[in-house]
Order: C-alpha cells, then structure tokens, then sequence
DNA sequence: CCACCTTACTTTGTGCACAATCACGATGGA
DNA sequence: TCCATCGTGATTGTGCACAAAGTAAGGTGG
C-alpha cells in the first residue's frame, strides 16, 4: 500500500500535485478568469520550487484552462458567450460520438452506469450540487471511455472540463435536474439497446439543455462592463 | 526584422525550437514510433540544457505524438490499426463539422482556398509529395479557422497532426490525387454556397477515401512479428 | 542450471542561481 | 501639460548540480 488519495497511480510527483491543485482551483473559480498565475507565489503556497510550478502551467495551457504569453507569464482564460457556444456545439458533436459508439461498441459497463445513476438520484432532496457534478462527471466519463480507445476521451475531457461547464450542474433547478436524471437513465437504455441514433440523440437533447442554462447564467450575470 | 525563419510570431525561445524540431522528427518518421526521447541526448544535439528539452518533450505528450511514464522517460507513440480507426472516425466527425460551420460563418477565405487549390494542382505532375502535403494541410487548416473561433482548430490538429495521418499523400496514386483535388474544389463550392451538409458530406467522402488509403498501407507492411 | 539479491550505472525529478526581458514610474524637455 | 527617454523592480527563461528512482549486469546460493 502506498497510501494515496484517490488516483490509483499517482506517482507522487510535485508536478502532478501542483497541476492537480491548480486546475481544481480553476475550476472551482478560486482563481478567476484572467487572473495571473505567478510561479513564485504558486511555488511558495505549494511549498516547492518554481521547476514544477513551470511544468504544470505548461500543462494548464495545454488542458485549456491557461494562456501563457512568452516572457508575460500566464493567465487564466477567459471565455465569452460566443466561445461557449463554440465549445457547446463541440460537446454536442464529440459527445453524441462517444454516445453512439458507446452504444455499438460492447465496451460500456452498464452496472456501473446504473449505479452512478442511483447515486445521483439519491442526492436529490436537498441536492448535494458538488457530489452530483463529481458523480455526473463520473458518468459522462464512462461513456467517453466505452466510446473511444485512446484519443476520443482525451479530446472530449479538453471540452468537458472547463470552468463554466462544470459549474452548470450547480445551477439546474430540482425539475431541471428530475429532467436531466431521466436523461441519463434514457442514454443507460439506448447503450444498452445498441442503438446508436437514439444514443447520439438522448445526449444531444441533454447537452442542448444544459447550453440554455449555461447561457441564462452567462447573459443574466454581466460580467465586466 | 528579427530574420525569423518561417514562422512570423516566433519567440525565438529554446523550447519553442526543440519543440518544433522533435515534431517535425516524429512526423517525418525520423524519429520512430516507440524509440525513447532521453532528454540529455536532445539536449545535447540541439545545443542546449535539458530544461528546455523537457518543456518541449512534455508538450509533445500534449500534442498525443509521445507518451510520458514517470521516472521512466518519453517514447513516441505508436498507433495500431483499431487507433487509426479511430483517428479518423474523429477527423470525420471534426472535421466534418468545421466543414459545415464554416460554409455557414461567412468567415471562409474562399480566394486563399482556391489559391490552395491552384497551387496544389500545378505540383501533380510529377507529383512533388511533400510540397502537396504541406498545402494539403494549409487547406484544412483554412477550413478549420474558418469553422471555429477557438478550441476547434486545436482539437482538430490533435487529430490530423499524427504521424501516419499526415505521411497519407505520399500514398496517393496520381488518379487518386485527382479525386482528391476535385473534392477540395467541391468543398470550395459548397462552402461558397452556404450549404452546410453538402461541405460536412464532401469533407466525409474526402477523408473516407484517406481512411482506405492509410488502412491498406498499414495492413501491407506488416509492421513487426 | 536457474532464481534471487546486490551493486553499479543511467536517467529523470527538483532545487537553485543567473541572465534576459518586460512593466511601470520618474525625470527631463518641448 | 504632454511626450519621450531612462532607470528600477519584478518575473520569466535557461543552465547547472544534486538527489531519487529505475535498469541492467554480475555474483551467489540453492
């Protein structure tokens, strides 16, 4: 036993920690859109030195979530209306993808599909929004993986994990989130059928769905005048 | 001036250029799938420390050309033949769908597209490979910006910058390089027309025809018993 | 003869220091 | 008052050195 947390093979690496932790923060909106990320006061708080702050910036910017400006340093990006837009119709297409392979690959477990549903509904009154998104991620990434070897989950991640996108759970209302559990109930049924069509169609309606909401929260809350 | 080479917005930085040279190594073949990337040798042979060689060598993991194990070093990929179905199942889908957007965004370059063509055409006899290469994928790159802001041209290059992706024209007989230019041509048109499911259906039939072409190259020379 | 352990050697991961560059403010002149 | 130029501080890019882990070879015991 190694004693890790919760990755079974964390190598235990600085760089790996420092990634982690950054990109949770960046997600969870501790650190903002277009705020700096300085190596020094990053490797200071993490309690290494500036050589691994340096690699998981760099790997921020590759995940997405980082726009690093040579000699500039890095920022946090910023996304406008029309990129998550942009990046909606890209859930939509890779998404509906995975669904439909998913459906005609044999590779889904559907036991652990159902049980991820049960877990969901189950935090349902009062809804625990954080657990909900973890385990509706969990979801969408089990689907990703029966549709796609290699390259398919790690392109659709580069879509899935961005900041806005995650936090759209948070903002569903009770019969938003009835209508959004049902949905992965139907996706569980049309993998199960081997139907690709109605596999691609479920997940497009349930990404179609959270994009109207994405958008309310943007256009209702203006941003920066 | 600064006498740059090729690119305009070159940071002349020492991991910029490793990183340029080991991507154009492994596309080119010269750099085979499987073979390591020890850092102090890169280093070495670009004239610089390994600081800038392991920047470089970690973005190549980002780019999917090179796999990373802990304390155990980099190696290029390698692709079987059920990746490369993938691969091109996502250039399809990718690819398709920036076709569609971009005959609908009005922001094609139809002039620089037909100047793409023009040019491509004039090296078919004798077919200068790898000068049609590079326009071939300068032409897919137009479609690509044309048919997204931000995140799609970087998905799709994820996709179409592989190793075996891009050696595929080599592959083309002149008749097959004729179908191939005709499609382009087709796909001007529609995207000119604003017919979106006639651009993603000529994008598909194009890449479609790829597929095979890759498909019986790796098939044919049986890589290793 | 084979399996296991020990021992060097190789390669990566991290810390640290210096140089180059950028941002910002001060100072001087028109 | 406004603009240009010149410091000064802050931050990134790179080189270098040491520590840790992995690999492979050789030796020893069964």
């Amino acid at each position: 036993m190694t004693g890790d947390d919760d990755v079974p093979n964390a190598g235990e690496q600085a760089a790996d920690r420092v990634h982690a932790t950054l990109r949770a923060e960046i997600l969870d909106g501790v650190r903002t859109a277009g705020s700096r990320l300085r190596e020094e006061e990053i490797a200071a708080a993490q309690g290494t030195s500036r050589t691994p702050v340096r690699e998981a910036i760099r790997r921020l910017a590759a995940d997405g979530l980082a726009e690093i400006a040579p000699r500039r340093g890095a920022v946090v990006v910023a996304w406008d209306a029309d990129d998550l837009d942009e990046l909606f119709d890209l859930r939509v297409v890779l998404e509906g993808h995975a669904a439909a392979r998913a459906a005609v690959s044999g590779r889904a477990d559907l036991d652990r599909l159902r049980a991820l549903c049960d877990r969901m509904e189950a935090l349902r009154t009062p809804p625990d929004y954080p657990a909900i998104t973890r385990l509706n991620l969990e979801f969408h990434r089990e689907v990703h993986r029966a549709g796609g070897r290699r390259v398919l989950p790690e392109l659709v991640a580069r879509v899935v994990e961005a900041p806005l996108v995650q936090s759209t759970i948070r903002r569903y209302t009770p019969d938003r989130l009835d209508r959004s559990f049902a949905q992965h109930r139907d996706l569980v049924a049309a993998i199960e059928a081997g139907d690709a069509d109605w596999a691609r169609a479920v997940m497009t309606a349930h990404l179609r769905a959270a994009r109207e909401v994405v958008r309310d929260a943007v256009t209702n809350a203006h941003p920066s005048p």
